[in-house]
DNA sequence: GTGTACAGGACATGGGACGTCCTTTGTCTT
DNA sequence: AAGACAAAGGACGTCCCATGTCCTGTACAC
C-alpha cells in the first residue's frame, strides 16, 4: 500500500489483526448464512455471545462495518446488510485532501487527476452504449442546469447529476459511486477553502459543449472537452489554495 | 449515492448523524491543531473529556477513523495521524464483491471494468512521463516474475508490482492506492472462489507483451494489450463464478 | 375501522475495572 | 563505558453493567 516505516510496522500486530479478524468473522457470518441486502443480522448481544467477545468489542467492529458500507444500523430496530454505499469514503478522503492542502494540495490535485482520467477515458465507452433515452435525460439535466444558472442558484447538484447521467450507459454502479465520491470530496474541499466567486454562465456553457460533443457521438471531442473541463477545475483549485 | 428507500431514510437520523458528527469533530480537531502525518493525537481519555462523551463512544469513532485510514492506533502507545492508507476499502469492497458473486457477480465485474478503464486509459499518460529508470524498474519486475513462473511460484506479488510500477511515472499516490485496492479485492474474491489452475507461463507472457509495448512507447498498442489482459481476467472470473 | 397508548426489543451512551502491550528508563553486568 | 536485561508507567483493548433513546408491533378505546 503505502511505504510504512520499518520502525512502525513492527508495532501494532496482535491487536490490529484481532480487530480486523473480528470484522472479517462478522462478514463471513453474513456470507455463510446467505444473508442478502436488506436482511437482518443477529442482535449485538447474540453476536457477542456467538463470537465469544464482549458487546462493546462487537460494537466497535460493527461501527467499522457500518462506516465501510457493509451494514446499516438502525437505532432501536436492528442491523441489516446494507445496499451499496460509498459515503464512508467521502469523509476519509475529504480529511486527507484538507490535510494535504495545508502543504501543497498535492492529494487534492491527485484526486482531480484520477477523476479526469476516469471520465475522459470512459466517455468513449459511454458514447458507444448511449441510447436516445440517455441523451434525453442528459439534455433535461442541462436545461435544469441552465435554469439554475439563470436564477443565480448553485449548480452543484446539476453538475453532479450531469456527470452521473453521462456515465449511466455503462451501467456500472461502482463507477458511478466512485465518481460521486470524488465529486463530493472535491466539493467539500472547495467549500472548506471558501469558494471564490463562480461564473455560473460559463459553467453551464462548458457543460453544454460537452453535451454537444456527446450528442454528436464525437468521442475524441467529448474526451478533449472533458479534459479541458478538468483542467479548468484544477486551475481554480490551485488559485483558491494559493489564496 | 445509491437509491435509498424513502421508508428507510426516515429512520436513522439522530444517532447516525451524531456518530458522524463525532468523527468529524475529531478530524477537525486534528486539522485545527495543525497535526500532521505521524503526529500523536490526544489520548482516548483526553478526547473523551474534551469532546464531552464517554470513552466507549470516542473509541467507536476512533475505530471508524482508523478503518477509514485517517488515524493509526498503536496498542499501548497512542494514536497518530496516519499516512495514506486505503487498505480499509479492501475489506469492504471484497465483501461486496463476494456478496454479489452469489447472484451474478455483477459487482465483481464492475470492479474489473473500472480497473480496465483506469489502466488502459492512463497507460498513455504514463508512457509520456516514462523515464529510463522507470523502464528499468519495470524490466526487473518482469524478470522477477519470469523467475517465479519458472519455479512454479505464485505471481500475485509480481503482478501487483508490475501494475504499480507501470503507473509510477504519473506520481499519483491516490491512483496507485486505488488500483492496489482493486487489485487486492479481485485477488481476494478470486481466492474465496477457489482459484482454478493458473497458467504461469502465459501470465508472464502477457505481461511481457505489455512491457514491450510500453518500452516501444506505443501507447495504442499498450492500451490494447492491457484491454486484452483484462478481457482475459474477466472471462476467467466468469468461468470460476459459473463453476 | 381507525387512531392512540403502551410494552417490548434493540441500539446508544456512559462509567468503571482490569488486562495487554509498548516504550522508556534505570540498573546491572561485562 | 557500552550493552543487555528488568521494572515501571502510560495508553490502548476488552469487558460488564446500568441507563437512555428509539423503533416496531400490539392492544385497547373510540
Amino acid at each position: 500500500m503505502t511505504a510504512t516505516p520499518a520502525a512502525v510496522s513492527s508495532a501494532r500486530f496482535s491487536a490490529q489483526i484481532r480487530s480486523q479478524a473480528l470484522q472479517t468473522r462478522i462478514m463471513e457470518l453474513i456470507l455463510e448464512r446467505g444473508l442478502d441486502v436488506g436482511d437482518a443480522l443477529p442482535t449485538e448481544s447474540e453476536l457477542s455471545a456467538e463470537l465469544g467477545v464482549g458487546r462493546n468489542t462487537v460494537r466497535e467492529s460493527l461501527k467499522v462495518l457500518q462506516a465501510l458500507g457493509v451494514i446499516e444500523i438502525r437505532h432501536g430496530f436492528g442491523m441489516f446488510v446494507a445496499p451499496n454505499n460509498f459515503s464512508a469514503l467521502v469523509s476519509g478522503l475529504t480529511f486527507r485532501g484538507r490535510l494535504s492542502l495545508r502543504h501543497k494540495g498535492e492529494e487534492a490535485m491527485e484526486l482531480i487527476d484520477v477523476r479526469q482520467a476516469l471520465e475522459s477515458g470512459l466517455v468513449g465507452s459511454a458514447i458507444d452504449l448511449l441510447t436516445d433515452e440517455h441523451l434525453a435525460d442528459l439534455r433535461s439535466t442541462m436545461h435544469a442546469m441552465e435554469d439554475a444558472a439563470a436564477k443565480g442558484e448553485s449548480l452543484v447538484e446539476h453538475d453532479a447529476e450531469f456527470h452521473r447521467r453521462l456515465y449511466a450507459p455503462l451501467n456500472n454502479e461502482l463507477l458511478i459511486n466512485l465518481m460521486d465520491v470524488f465529486w463530493q470530496v472535491y466539493r467539500q474541499i472547495h467549500e472548506a477553502l471558501g469558494s471564490g466567486p463562480v461564473n455560473l454562465e460559463e459553467q453551464a456553457r462548458i457543460h453544454w459543449e460537452i453535451y454537444e460533443a456527446v450528442e454528436a457521438r464525437d468521442k475524441a471531442l467529448a474526451s478533449e472537452r472533458l479534459q479541458r473541463h478538468f483542467d479548468g477545475i484544477r486551475l481554480k483549485l490551485k488559485d483558491v489554495a494559493a489564496a
